[in-house]
DNA sequence: GTCTATATTCGGATAGAC
DNA sequence: GTCTATCCGAATATAGAC
C-alpha cells in the first residue's frame, strides 16, 4: 500500500542492478565477485540479498535491464517520412546500441557468449531477438514496395531472408566494436550504405 | 634429447586442452572446475599440473588451439580458378568454421566476450583478426577487378572497407548459430549472395 | 531495511608417495 | 610423470544487532 515505498524499492533495485553491471562490464559475470558490487553499489551485504536472494537472480535481473533497453527505434523509423534507406536504419539502430548500452556493449558480447551454457539468458536472448528481427522484417518489406518499388509478395520473401542478414551485420558491427580497438564505425557504416538494393522485378 | 617423450608430451598437452574444451565449451570458462577437466580428460590433478602450471595458462593455450584453427581457407580460395565470388567464398569459410571447431562454435563467442576483459585474449584475437582481415581486403581486391572489371585503385579502396563489412558478416552468422535454434543457413547464405557487386566506374 | 561479522562451501594448487 | 590426499584462500550467503 504505502506508494513511495514501492517507488524506493524499485529505485533501489535499479542502484543495485546498475552498479552489479559496471561490475560485470568491468571484470565479468563470474569473476566480479559479490564483494565487487557491494563495494561499487556503496550498500552493504545485508542491503543487497534483501533485494535479491542469490547472485544469479541479480545476473538474471541485471541482464534483462541491458536486453530491455529497447534500442527498438525501428519502430520509430518505420513511421519516418520520407521512408529511410536500410543503411540509414543500420546507422540509428547501431548510435542507439551505443548511446544505451554505452559501456555496456561488450556486455552484450559476455551475454551471448553466455547465451549457449544458460538457459534462462538464451530464452531472454531468443525472445529479444525474434521481436527485432520481426520489426526488422516488415520494415524491409514496406521499404522494398514503397523504397524500391518491388511488388508486395517478393517484397515479403526477400525481407524474410535479407532481415536475417541486416540482424547478422549490426552483430558484426558489435562484435568489432568490441574485438578491434581500431574498428572504423564510418567505414563499416559506408560499406553498408554501399549494398545495393534488390533489382526490380 | 628423447624424441618420443617430446611427442608423447606434445600429444599429452594437446588431449589435455581438448578435455578442457569440452569442459569449456559445457559450462564456460570460469564455471568449468579444474574437477571438470580432471575428470573429463581422464587423468588426476597432479598429471595436469605437471604439464600446465595453472588453469589461466590452460585457458589460454586451449582458446589458441580454437583461434589457430586454420579456417583460413581464403588463402586457399585465393588461388581458385574461375575465383570465387565473394558469396561463395562467405559460405566456404562458414563451412569451415563449422567442420574445425564444430561444437566449439559457441565457445568462439564466449572467447569473443571475454576479449574486452582479458588482454592476452584481446592481443590474440586483434592479432588472429587483422590476419583474416588481410586476407578479405586481397581477395576482395582482386575479384573487384577481376570479376568486375574495377581499375585497380578504385578496387583496393572498396575492398579496405568492404573487408571489415564481409567479416562482420561472418561475425553474424557465428552470433546467430550460437542465439537461436532456429537458425536458418541457408537463407542467410542467400540473402548474403543477393549483395550485388559495386557498379562498374 | 540495512549493517557487521561470520559460517560454510568450493575450487585451485601443492606435497609427497610411487 | 602420475596419483591421492590435502591445504589454503576466496567467495557466497546468513545471523543477529540496530
Amino acid at each position: 500500500m504505502p506508494k513511495v515505498t514501492d517507488e524506493h524499492r524499485a529505485a533501489r533495485r535499479h542502484q543495485i542492478a546498475q552498479a552489479a553491471l559496471r561490475c560485470f562490464a568491468r571484470s565479468g559475470f563470474q569473476q566480479a565477485s559479490m564483494a565487487d558490487i557491494i563495494a561499487e553499489s556503496g550498500l552493504s551485504a545485508g542491503a543487497i540479498y534483501g533485494h535479491y536472494k542469490s547472485k544469479e537472480e541479480l545476473v538474471e535481473l541485471a541482464v534483462s535491464e541491458v536486453l530491455d533497453a529497447r534500442f527498438l527505434d525501428v519502430a520509430a523509423a518505420r513511421r519516418a517520412e520520407p521512408m529511410l534507406e536500410p543503411a540509414a536504419l543500420v546507422r540509428l539502430l547501431v548510435d542507439g546500441l551505443s548511446a544505451q548500452l554505452g559501456d555496456n556493449l561488450p556486455l552484450l558480447m559476455q551475454i551471448w557468449g553466455q547465451v549457449p551454457i544458460n538457459p534462462r539468458l538464451g530464452d531472454m536472448a531468443e525472445r529479444v531477438g525474434s521481436r527485432i528481427r520481426g520489426f526488422f522484417r516488415d520494415y524491409l518489406a514496406d521499404w522494398y514496395v514503397e523504397g524500391v518499388g518491388l511488388p508486395r509478395a517478393e517484397a515479403e520473401t526477400r525481407a524474410q531472408a535479407d532481415a536475417t542478414l541486416y540482424m547478422g551485420i549490426i552483430q558484426g558491427f558489435v562484435t568489432q566494436s568490441v574485438l578491434f580497438r581500431d574498428f572504423d564505425r564510418e567505414v563499416y557504416l559506408e560499406a553498408v550504405a554501399h549494398i545495393a538494393p534488390p533489382a526490380r522485378g
